[in-house]
DNA sequence: CCCCCAACTGAAACTGATTTTCAGTTATCA
DNA sequence: TGATAACTGAAAATCAGTTTCAGTTGGGGG
């Protein structure tokens, strides 16, 4: 089960001059293995398995980092509150979240760049950014859902 | 300015079974004349210029009350916290919203819906909803920005 | 190999937004 | 004009996240 950190996780944390101490090798350790978004109170129990003293502060002092080193990616839940998941490979994009077990899939936001275009003229405001999320569930919980 | 209570409201509120409080009345006159998107405070604060003793404990429950009655839309900002709007005549549907003013204009999310499909085919997830939400500049605060 | 010290840590206190609790007040209707 | 269920504000609680600070430690230099 003990997958490996995803290449070069480690690498790009010391280039950048971070060092690397048992907190946050706990706390990465958990994101790396985890193939659905984690709340940070879930990063800090699986955490504690690994560090039992690991503190909440460095979890969240740590997913910062991950996320400013690009690593991780921050969604924000339905609920309130941030889920944390690795990037990986993906491109940086806009995310489907399933709502029972978090596992995330990156969607293109395909269409929005023209609807965009068409939103600015109309409504005459200078688009500059913006928020899509999908919520619903993944083929497994919809299985699990229709028994 | 005294701008009148949207048609309807008062009707709606008492045919529901609610109560025409003089705390509610404060509240819903703010909301009722504000042409932007307003946050918790910022409606407290407006709201004690006609009802001085009004706490921020009914600020909450007047909002959640008005939302409930789909007579006010909450939208999640950027910055965290929400903002309130009176839905007034436009359909429900996604927001941009001004970053300097909170004007909001509603937009139609065209296009969307065969995105979702496109998605659900590929993903095998089953989309049940989803978040849209634009930021920008108004017409206004663009040419103040010019300047 | 070990030493030094800036980087890092956890505890605790703090913040800002929102919720809960509860004893007292009030709008409405018989 | 009551009676009373709905409603209220104050205060305390909760929840996510941040700040502070005194003590700890990873890891490059000697
Ligand atoms: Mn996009
Ligand atoms: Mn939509
Ligand atoms: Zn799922
Ligand atoms: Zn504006």
């Amino acid at each position: 089960m003990a997958k490996r950190l995803p290449e070069g996780w480690l690498r790009r944390i010391q280039l950048a001059g971070y060092r690397l101490t048992r907190p946050r090798q706990a706390v990465l350790g958990v994101l790396a293995e985890s193939e659905v978004a984690l709340t940070v109170a879930e990063v800090h129990r699986r955490a504690r398995a690994r560090y039992p003293r690991l503190g909440l502060v460095t979890v969240y002092r740590t997913l910062d980092l991950l996320v400013s080193l690009g690593l991780v990616h921050r969604l924000p839940a339905e609920t309130g509150g941030q889920l944390y998941i690795r990037t990986d490979l993906q491109p940086p994009s806009h995310h489907l979240i399933c709502r029972v077990c978090h596992r995330v899939v990156e969607i293109p936001c395909t269409g929005l760049e023209e609807m965009t275009h068409e939103i600015e003229q109309v409504t005459g405001f200078a688009v500059q950014g913006h928020w899509l999320e999908l919520f619903g569930l993944c083929p497994t919980c919809r299985e699990e859902r229709e028994k």
